[in-house]
DNA sequence: CCAGACGTTGTT
DNA sequence: GTCTGG
DNA sequence: CCAGACGTTGTT
DNA sequence: GTCTGG
C-alpha cells in the first residue's frame, strides 16, 4: 500500500514535469504522513493545471462529521463503485507528485522501513482522487485526497502485496480529464508504471517517527547494534 | 417507504 | 449523496 | 503509515 | 485494545 511518502523535488521540477504555475517556495518533504497537507496537481479553470494543497485522507462529501479513519488509499478494483470514491473518481481525479514511498517489514521484532524510488530517481505522480468536505456548520471546508492502489505482482511482493498506481507521464492529461459517466474500461485504458520501474533499499528507522522530517529519513540504517552486553 | 452503510490494511 | 436491505 | 497516550483529585 | 496526533 502506501502510507508514507517522499516529495523532495524542487519547484522547478514540479513546473517542468506537470506544467503548473508555482510561485511560493516548495519545501522538500521527507516524511509525508496521513492527515498532513500535501500538494496535488489538478485541473483548474481555463484548461489549466494547478497545484493545490489538500489533506491526505479523503473525507467523503456526504459525511456529517469528519470522522476518524482517514481513507488514505482506494483500491483500483473497487474505486469506481464505492460510495466514498465513485463521484471523485468521475470528476475530480488528481496527480500526487512524489519522489518515493515507504513500506515496512517486521525484522527481528522491529519495524524496518524501506524506501521505494523510481530507477534513476526523479519526480513521478501517484494516481489520486480528491474531494471537498463541508463541515456541519458550513462555515469551513476541507479538501482531501486518497491514493489508488493495485496488487503487487512481482518481486516487490517481498515488501508488500499492494502498491500505489503510478501514472505514466504521457497519460497525465487522460488521468486528469473529468468524465461523467466514466467510460467503460476507463481504468483498463491506463498503462500504469510497472514495478520493474522501481527499486528499494533499507532506510533508517528514525523515519518511523513522523517527527523526523529531514534527510535522515532516507539515510541508510545505522550499523546493527553489537551484542556487547554479555 | 425508512434506516443504515458508506474504507484499507494487516493481523488473528 | 446514493445504494442496499428490510 | 507509526508512535504515543490512555485519568482524576487534591495539593503544591 | 483503541484512539489521536503527526
Amino acid at each position: 500500500m502506501c502510507g508514507r511518502y517522499l516529495m523532495t523535488s524542487p519547484k522547478d521540477a514540479m513546473i517542468k514535469t506537470f506544467g503548473v504555475r508555482a510561485d511560493a517556495h516548495i519545501p522538500p518533504r521527507y516524511n509525508i504522513a496521513p492527515n498532513q497537507p500535501v500538494l496535488i496537481v489538478r485541473n483548474a479553470e481555463g484548461g489549466r493545471r494547478e497545484l493545490a494543497a489538500v489533506e491526505w485522507g479523503l473525507v467523503p462529501e456526504w459525511k456529517k462529521e469528519r470522522g476518524d479513519k482517514p481513507l488514505i488509499n482506494a483500491r483500483m478494483e473497487t474505486v469506481i463503485e464505492k460510495p466514498s470514491f465513485r463521484s471523485p473518481m468521475k470528476r475530480t481525479r488528481c496527480l500526487v507528485p512524489f519522489d518515493g514511498w515507504f513500506e515496512w517489514k517486521s525484522l527481528q521484532g522491529r519495524k524496518q522501513p524501506f524506501l521505494i524510488t523510481p530507477v534513476g530517481g526523479g519526480l513521478q505522480a501517484f494516481a489520486g482522487i480528491w474531494t471537498t468536505w463541508h463541515g456541519p456548520t458550513g462555515d469551513h471546508w476541507l479538501e482531501t485526497m486518497a491514493i489508488l492502489t493495485g496488487p503487487t505482482l512481482g518481486p516487490m511482493r517481498s515488501l508488500h502485496s499492494r502498491m500505489p498506481l503510478v501514472v505514466k507521464p504521457g497519460q497525465y492529461d487522460a488521468w486528469l480529464k473529468p468524465h461523467d459517466p466514466l467510460p467503460r474500461g476507463f481504468l483498463e485504458s491506463f498503462d500504469f508504471m510497472p514495478e520493474t520501474a522501481f527499486e528499494w533499499r533499507m532506510v533508517s528507522s528514525r523515519m518511523n517517527d513522523v517527527r523526523s522530517e529531514g534527510p535522515e529519513c532516507i539515510e541508510a540504517p545505522e550499523q546493527e547494534r553489537q551484542h556487547s552486553l554479555f
